[in-house]
DNA sequence: GGTTATAAGTGCGTTACCGCACGGAAGGTG
DNA sequence: CACCTTCCGTGCGGTAACGCACTTATAACC
């Protein structure tokens, strides 16, 4: 369980009046999150919320071709599971962890005792959520749109801005999944991108060196979705992360 | 205003509770929705809740480049505006009115009241918030693997769902800005359609012949947005809607 | 340290869709 | 009725991405 004065850098969890999170931190349980690990499929029952601290899951749809999708990320921005206080319980995408870290987990029931309290936690929840149909809205007009290329470079910085480390453990092949693209194409895209001097890569690992480079090869969607993001959640959103100063994290403290 | 016992026919305010109706109904005030309407715009400030009732409206991202992606619709299934309780105000994306009709709207003030007393309401609100959020996700992945003759298909059953009549009103032109393609792309998968003696159209009007034609036609997206709708809203989903006996409608009298 | 599974690179024909530039036709308006 | 706007049909070159087959490289494992 969470002690009080634990940093748990979820920025959802941080933003809670003191008062609320004291009531939740015992419900809190801190986990580990694997590479591959899947936190709900299509009609799975979800018996936890789950707030990543590190690690990073994508919400994607896999159709019946056995092609799939990804709808949209969450990092330590926000939380997986949100069918479970919209009332629906399940969903019609999966949910798998893409980079390995913790996060924190919390019972079907806490949450939806908390969320029926109608208080800070139940605001943030419903705020998030529209961050998320946000990203969702940026994903399907960039579907349709725009290149690989640039697909591929949002999509990096956005799993950048929720990772401690500039390096991305992650291979062409599952990207590709995500993508929804085939994974020849990623590695063209990935390919100039090295080139240009962005990014640098070796098998299974991606490191960012130059991100105003990626910035300047993607699409205005990354910025869309941070600006809808940044707008919703001020009060949560955290500059430059807890991450930048290592030894001095930034965000509340209990 | 609307009178308690005006048949009002928007699936969500037909399944509310007697009780909570006639607390509300004092404040739906029905209006027509003209074609071209714009409900939102991003940025914009909403001052109602739109309740469709014969209308159809799209909610869709505009790019920079002038281009456009619908997504998703919404009919008398629904209600445009759910960031007004989500808490967020407005969206990035923006709501046009693609078939003519008439609806019901409620002020922003109102809206939240209700939502805030955590009864009938709000319960459905939410639930219909899940449900947009599978169609924006489906689109999402429709727009990455499908063609845009399956696309068409898919985009017909739909707006077909939500007319009381087989006959659409619109042209190629407003179609193809919705699904985000060429207006050729349209001309040509349309021609395919009408050759297979599935629709049959001329000059901005569009008629469904052969339903089961459509249906093969599309792709799993239609029946996996329709499935999980009514997965979500049992209580308000209206088998075949208010509109196929006519003159003896369906649906809960006030 | 040699073997092996897995990741990434490359080439090639195919296809769906794009952008553009027309021509023709329907239907409302003076 | 003649006019003219708007909508729809068609052709053509260009291109991004696909599917497939195969090679090369890397890191992990015995």
């Amino acid at each position: 369980m969470l002690s009080a004065q634990t940093p748990h850098q979820n920025h959802l969890l941080d933003a809670l009046p003191a008062a609320d999170f004291e009531r939740l931190s015992g419900h809190l349980e801190r986990i580990p999150l694997a590479l591959g690990e899947m936190l709900y499929e299509p009609g799975g029952q979800l018996r936890h919320a789950y707030f990543p601290a590190t690690a990073v899951v994508s919400l994607y749809y896999a159709m019946a071709s056995g092609a799939s999708a990804e709808i949209a990320g969450v990092g330590n921005e926000g939380v997986v599971g949100v069918s479970l206080f919209m009332g629906g319980d399940t969903t019609s995408s999966s949910a798998m962890v893409m980079t390995a870290g913790y996060g924190y987990r919390m019972e079907r029931k806490i949450l939806k005792q908390e969320f029926d309290r109608s208080g800070a936690l139940c605001r943030l929840l419903l705020l998030y959520t529209q961050a998320l149909m946000a990203q969702m809205s940026q994903t399907a007009a960039c579907n349709r749109h725009h290149t690989v290329e640039q697909q591929l470079s949002r999509w990096l910085l956005m799993t950048l801005d929720r990772i401690p480390s500039g390096e991305l453990v992650m291979t062409q092949e599952l990207i590709a999944r995500m993508l929804g693209v085939r994974r020849e194409g990623v590695t063209e895209a990935a390919g100039k991108l090295q080139h240009t001097g962005a990014i640098r890569y070796r098998r299974g690992h991606i490191s960012v060196i130059n991100r105003a480079g990626l910035e300047s090869s993607t699409c205005e969607c990354y910025a869309a979705v941070k600006n809808e993001r940044n707008r919703l959640l001020t009060e949560v959103h955290n500059p430059h992360g807890a991450f930048t100063v290592p030894g001095v994290p930034a965000g509340r403290r209990y």
